[in-house]
DNA sequence: TTAGATGCAAACGATTTGCGCGGAA
DNA sequence: TTCCGCGCAAATCGTTTGCATCTAA
């Protein structure tokens, strides 16, 4: 488990870039973000984080927001109390989440939006454009 | 003012259907979401409320949360730490949110996705099924 | 008459912030 | 050595819930 893979250290080298420093806690953040394939709230990714590095919520919450405003995270609302955090280098996903019971899944389709995208920066005079999108249903297991 | 239009009445009717009382809250507040064109918060519609009838918050909620499960109300994520809600009966919107400012432009484009709707309807076993489609960016007022 | 709707006040859960210490640059 | 990052604890904010009272049906 001492290798680290080079999408953490180009994503260490990011941050950086980007100011900020290559603490431990980042580091670790980082590494549980990449090792999972759904976006994460920030207790999900504090609890993951806390099997390798002791971390208090209010670190990770300054170190998610942090990454977020380097726009190296995305943010993702879902309709939980919690909010969703996922990689941006991983690629752009749309989901597909339970009304009931809230479980998320990731839609496996291109997403039909993305050339929507500079038409509406063009006409709105917005910036560094990006988009949400998910479904919301009832699962099959939720159907009584 | 106490002219009622037939949309509110039809509201009315359709809550009644649906087993909630024609309360004078009830109707207030299908009267703040029918002249909204924007998705309000549940301060929002409260203070909106209480221009015509005293109304606690818990109320605005329950009611509110009522008609988001009869599905007369649609729950729209964004990201501020509070949820807006508009009436269903509005045409479906998508929006476009400044990361910044948080102010919100409903987009005068054709949804690009009704029709994905019903195929991942059909491939996934979802019922009920229904999608948000937001645009985040920096707006020009926010450019610096 | 009675089940659903409200007001009031307290509980909750997810952030969000102030402050003083510790470690990366 | 300096300034950013961290832990701790307290403050916020938007719900969410319990309970007694009121009211539409």
């Amino acid at each position: 488990m001492s290798q680290t893979s080079p999408d953490l250290e180009s994503l260490l080298e990011d941050c950086a870039q980007n100011g900020l420093r290559r603490t431990s806690a980042l580091r670790a953040c980082l590494k549980v973000l990449l090792s999972s394939d759904q976006p994460l709230t920030l207790q999900e990714i504090g609890a993951k984080l806390n099997q390798e590095v002791e971390c208090d919520p209010a670190t990770v919450y300054r170190l998610v927001t942090r990454l977020e405003e380097k726009r190296i995270v995305r943010r993702i609302g879902f309709h939980s109390r919690a909010a969703h955090y996922c990689l941006r280098i991983s690629a752009h996903q749309d989901y597909l989440v339970c009304r009931d019971c809230g479980s998320v899944e990731v839609l496996d389709i291109a997403c039909p939006v993305e050339h929507l995208e500079k038409q509406i920066a063009t006409e709105s005079g917005f910036r560094d454009l990006d988009h949400e999108l998910e479904f919301y249903g009832q699962c099959a297991a939720c159907q009584v």
